[in-house]
DNA sequence: CTAACTCCTTTCATAAATAAAGTAAAACGG
DNA sequence: CCGTTTTACTTTATTTATGAAAGGAGTTAG
């Protein structure tokens, strides 16, 4: 299915996604046309899913980046679900997991103060253990 | 430091890292050049990151998606962090947190014989807790 | 053996990026 | 308050990349 190729182009786009075909062409040793070739036909497989850019959120005003586990008191999610869905603008990625929690909240804040008010409406619906990002390492 | 057309621009480029700067000129109503010149500016203050690609992982061969949360036994984390280094393939985040464990380490593998593979030589260096991605809502 | 298919190259027309010059408005300093 | 500088933009022209089309080599199936 993906040939050595294939994967070259990806980690290469992966790294860099405004590269030229031509100048990605040259790096896997084929030409524009071809390499373009084989980009569309990852799109349309739907291994390549998207483009995008990786933003620092930090200079985008979000400073806290934490992790909330949570736990649902009640059998219905959907009062939780549709709370998330209001907050997306904090929403990194919800998880629903295997394991001792039931939800895997990733989140961005711009302050403790905002974490504090998204916390006291959280726990309207879910039990929650909060961890916070110190580093990427 | 952000205006809104700022703003505007890097949500476009969110959903869309390889659209023309012409294209997006026209979303914003600025020139091709203007437009441009907006997004160098982003990149130089390092607002923009770098560009990138989704990837669909299952149909790069990586079905089994891990979060595992990791607590040190001993106070040198080094042979831990060494060991998730030569294991990069598999690690796509490891974030130093608060809270209850001291990392989370969350990874990517193509089979449930890997995983534990994984689990035996991680086993070595730290305690752990595993949970598995279910679905992300 | 031949037809069909895949994957590539080459060529060429079109479109976008980039560099340079010029303009207008805002910010700054005396 | 006025002249200067800076910033952010547009316009123009050149360079460069894209994308469509034609064609060729290698592979597979009938």
């Amino acid at each position: 299915m993906l040939d050595n190729t294939d994967i070259f182009i990806i980690d290469e786009l992966s790294r860099n996604s405004r590269i030229t075909m031509k100048e990605l062409g040259e790096k896997v040793h084929l030409t524009g046309p071809a390499t373009a070739a084989r980009v569309a036909k990852l799109e349309d497989s739907g291994v390549i899913e998207g483009y995008t850019i990786k933003v620092n959120q930090v200079k985008m005003g979000y400073s806290v980046h934490a992790i909330i586990h949570i736990f649902t008191k009640s059998t219905n999610h959907q009062p939780y679900l549709s709370f998330i869905k209001k907050q997306a603008q904090y929403v990194i990625n919800n998880y629903k997991v295997s394991g001792e929690s039931c939800y895997m909240l990733e989140c961005k804040f711009p302050s403790n103060e905002i974490v504090d008010a998204f916390l006291t409406d959280l726990s309207n619906y879910v039990s929650y253990k909060l961890s916070i990002v110190i580093n990427k390492e």
